[in-house]
DNA sequence: ACCTGAACACCGTTCAAGT
DNA sequence: ACCTGAACACCGTTCAAGT
């Protein structure tokens, strides 16, 4: 199901789900989540509004069948550390200043020696994490809708997707077997909660006019947050400077760090 | 802000934006995101839909609105363990099983003794925590709307709100300064993402027939995840007997220790 | 089997008109 | 200052009719 991204059809092909969701994928990564319309969408396939219906139930079908294709493809990296495998028929929007690959990577090894990591699995984890937070920076919309669907139908195909690419990670860390579902389920939730934050910040920066740009957007949330009622938001205020000049991805793989090292602290290898 | 719960006005009181955020809030939990609409929100405050948008910049606006009502209700919880503020105006679904409170707290106090935490802020943080979490359980909507929101503008109103109340337990906790900003941040993002998804089951379950009850349906899903394609989700398939008679408040706190070791372990109290 | 496109019910939002 | 309610533009969805 991954990578395949060819596009040179366009109204000589039949009409096809496949075709159906990666046009779909295009007006949201172009026009965000009020840009994909059925009308939208038929203009660009060259057919009628009705048409779409014989292939996909309904906008809420059409919605999860995107982001369970999107969430395939990112999840597709797999084993390996860098190097990303296609990217899902977007296009648009790059992936920012997509230098350093990991750099530093938030202290890797576990300041204070932790014991007992495997350094693969660990890089694994980190992989998929990954990949996960450049797909949602890629295609901002996929944060909310990855809410909405795993909020639906927990049991829908994108829970176990993710599930499966961390959990089987967490096994080859060591965890013993019993704490596979606590594990894979902290980290999980704090990947999808951090990832949708995170690329807000990108998708808001990308937003502003384009002579403003990254930097000069952290100032801005910065000095809002040296605004507040000092008497309600004491800590947030004296934490407006550390906001200033922070980097989320290093933010994000420092957040993984911090629970890798609690796996491996609450439930210790068996080996 | 917090708490006053009152509601015996109806079509005598004037208009005010407080009085709309409210009636929201009840379509909300009565009908589902569907179920707020002008129309349907000016026939129950007696009005037209016109009415509102003097109070009201547009929907989106008031979507904000209300979710910041909610949250800085469940937020208020603050000091103290147990014993629920108000529950911001809704009335309908209980709180389910409502029994026990936080009993067994996953093996609080650390497996394995880990050293430097006041157990007093271990305390707060799963009160704000439990408080979320049991915020989201009321208020179905909430999750992706807390998504949504935090996606548009994480310079909000929301997200000041949480940092705030997660980060003075952090600051409790003894963690070095240099460390604040990002125990907060993996924590909230845990938080959000974990009860997100956990609302989402209870929400599911509610959704079924009456005499289906809960655990029925985590029966359900546990099947489900073993009849997955044995090549692809090996892991998941291996986790599905976990999954029945799993415990989601249980769960939902074993992932806050976890997060909190790592804490204390990566970032040492400097005490 | 697959596509067309007009039609329907419904929604957010506006605005001249009222009090 | 605040409210009314008809009107507008747009949307998801349906369905008789075509090929």
């Amino acid at each position: 199901m991954a990578t395949r991204t060819r596009r040179s059809q366009r109204r000589t092909e039949a009409l096809s789900r496949e075709r159906i969701v990666e046009a779909a994928i295009e007006l949201l990564d172009a026009a965000g989540e009020s840009g994909l319309t059925f009308r939208a969408l038929s203009e660009r396939l060259a057919t009628g509004p009705g048409a779409i219906y014989w292939h996909v139930e309904n906008k809420g079908e059409l919605l999860d069948a995107v982001t369970d294709a999107v969430v395939a493809d990112a999840v597709a990296v797999e084993a390996g550390g860098s190097g990303r495998a296609g990217g899902a028929a977007s296009g648009s929007t790059g992936a920012g200043r997509a230098g350093g690959e990991a750099t530093g990577a938030a202290g890797a090894g576990g300041a204070g020696g932790v014991g007992g990591l495997s350094g693969a699995a660990r890089d694994g984890i980190q992989a998929v994490a990954l990949g996960l937070f450049d797909a949602i920076e890629e295609h901002p919309w996929l944060a909310t809708q990855l809410a909405t669907q795993l909020s639906r139908s927990p049991w829908g195909t994108v829970a176990p997707r993710l599930f499966e690419s961390i959990g089987r990670q967490v096994r080859a860390l060591g965890v013993p077997e019993d704490s596979w579902f606590t594990a894979t389920s902290a980290l999980m939730h704090y990947i999808l909660g951090a990832a949708g934050q995170n690329a807000a910040n990108s998708a808001s920066a990308r937003a502003l006019p384009p002579d403003v740009d990254r930097d000069r957007f952290l100032d801005t949330v910065s000095t809002a947050w040296e605004e507040l009622d000092p008497d309600e938001y004491p800590f947030t205020r004296s934490l407006a400077p550390q906001l200033r000049g922070h980097d989320d991805r290093e933010q994000f793989l420092a957040g993984i760090t911090l629970i890798l090292a609690g796996i491996t602290v609450v439930h210790p290898p068996a080996g």
